[in-house]
DNA sequence: CATGAATGAGTATTCATTCAT
DNA sequence: AATGAATGAATACTCATTCAT
């Protein structure tokens, strides 16, 4: 009867999970959003743990999808690259608003789950940042700074915005949700690596150029 | 018999509500911690929702206590009073490092209470910040921009590591409740304030001697 | 696995209920009775009020069924029609007596759930009293009486020694859930209705004949 | 400061045991009615079964010397003494109608102390009851009946209008607690006696004539 | 007399999970 | 692929009671 009762489920749990936390979350709550029996779940996923499993390899492999991308063009210029990097990840958060929020929030918590991804995903991501920040340095592109400090600031602008998104539309009355946001936050971004990072503050275009 | 019960459970539910969550921490859990009896909690706390309660009050008093000091030297300079309250939330927040991730990952939940404590303590967050950054592009002390998204980039920089400061240890190997990195972490915040807002990047004794 | 679990928890319920009162009962107590797991009540039953909400219903669905049934021979005579409830009653409560004890005791509690019950079986209840009262009257076979304390006597008669069960065997020796109690009891309501109700105390088949 | 702490909580102890029963009803909630501490109860009753104990032997031991009052006059003739323990017993029951209600339902649990008060009060109640109708069987006064028949019936007649006063008020808009409704049930319970009982149904003052 | 602190045992309820069908 | 029945363990919470002050 129902077609793919699987990404019903994926998608109203995601939905529960940011809103309510996974621990605030019952397989029940889900199943009756999903409009399926509970069991069910357990067919497709063995059981919760595994329905967060799947969320986190889905944001992940997206996410670092992205990152790669960015990376995969680092020879035409480490500021190219970065800014790349900056807008594929903002874009995709912003498109992912709810799995992000839900997966930033999870990503604090203890856990084995987040232990495993931490050495296995994180690990790439910094992987990733290092390789852009290493040779934007090394090739005099970008002023020079501890990339772990770096790191902490990129990734703070990054995915601060998708965590507070609540914050953001009630207190700020700013909607992360919506393209204009994402254009004019990677704007933003774009002026602080400019002039904090970059040596020099060219555009894009005036690269060519040169 | 016993001493202070109350302080006692607010502490370790505290260090356990960071570690697990919230909602992935039973009473029982604490009780056990705190080497008190379940009943007592409610006896002090009438039920898990008041003990959540608490902490977001005590969190937010002090947090807000150490915007205020910021601000009350705003005539000095929209500079200096901006540097101050970044040293102070960065201190405090470094401090109660245990308490900070969890209440940064729990504002993150739509639950009634996030909503109380946003109409009440995120408005009179959002007006401190209001207030400085204007005086200072009133002033000339700061380049136009956006208080909006002035307002997410600082928030990002200042909670981040903290909701963060397992993936800083485990990853980057940066120990965010160490006085070091506090230190240091205000230093590369002062840095981009200096090369992205403000419009001279002097130090404040270069400031007095002018 | 098992069969019938829902009954066989009704059952168990009922007689708990009976002896101990609906608050002073337990759902462990219940579960232990019936064999079955807790978490099988709420199953079933959603929570404890449910259980009782299903011991009310079942409860009076019979005993309006009961009065129904003699309602419908009104015409055949006021009087016939009075001795039928009455004897269909007395048998009714005297074969479900635990569930009747309960039933009468629990109806004297404030609650939200008995206030529901009277406004939906009671007032049928009443509805039902009255309509052979007061064809009796109107026909000359009762004599003229308020039929509201002719409804608070019979409640009284027909329904308190199965409240009193306890005291009738206890104190009394006499054993209201024996079929020769009923029958007994049947024909003193019956004398009391003949001398103090009815015009003429002719028997049935008396009123045939003539 | 408080007067009478100890009448005060047996007071809203009985309203509250009236409303939701004794099982239904937490010590707590008797002290925040009567605005004591809840040690200040287990001070004046030991604990919770003893303010039950309490309330019932107050209730019985005002019953039965109700009982007794007319028992005392049996020699001015069983009809006059049996009119007496009516109109004494409606009328007490109806100045004390949320202790009876209370009493009357709790009396029908199977509890330890409601053995002890079967084997003490209810006996002594039987007593009286016997000692009336036997004499007035024997002296000819009332017709002959199954003595332990008759007070089931009286029983019913005089308890069930104070257990079911909710019932009363609610769907036959009869109001129990009020005077008008005593003398009223009274006069016709007298009816019932006089047509069902006596052998001749004389009033009073004849029997004093002749 | 009166109270605040504290407790152990108990409450109803909810949880994720299992399994036969 | 999907479901209804059933379960054990855990949940937050409430209970009557105790005791030092």
């Amino acid at each position: 009867m129902k077609k793919n009762s699987k990404s019903i489920i994926v998608q109203e749990a995601i939905k529960l999970f940011n809103t309510q936390g996974y621990s605030g979350t019952s397989l029940r709550d889900i199943a009756k959003k999903a409009n399926v029996n509970i069991a069910n779940i357990a067919y497709y996923f063995d059981n919760k743990q595994g329905l967060l499993e799947f969320c986190f390899t889905t944001f992940f492999e997206q996410y670092l999808s992205e990152m790669e991308e960015a990376v995969a063009v680092l020879d035409e210029g480490a500021m190219a690259s970065l800014r790349n990097l900056v807008s594929n990840l903002i874009y995709f958060q912003c498109k992912n608003i709810h799995l992000t929020r839900f997966i930033i929030r999870e990503m604090s918590i203890d856990s084995q789950i987040v232990r495993e991804i931490m050495t296995t995903y994180s690990l790439k991501e910094k992987f990733y940042f290092q390789k852009i920040l290493e040779r934007g340095i090394e090739k005099g592109e970008f002023k020079p700074h501890s990339s772990n400090y770096l790191i902490i600031q990129l990734k703070s602008l990054l995915n601060m915005p998708f965590l507070y998104s609540h914050y953001l539309s009630e207190v700020l009355h700013v909607l992360p949700h919506e393209r204009y946001f994402a254009d004019q936050y990677i704007r933003e971004i774009f002026q602080w690596m400019e002039s904090s990072l970059f040596t020099e503050a060219k555009f894009p275009e005036e690269i060519v150029v040169s």
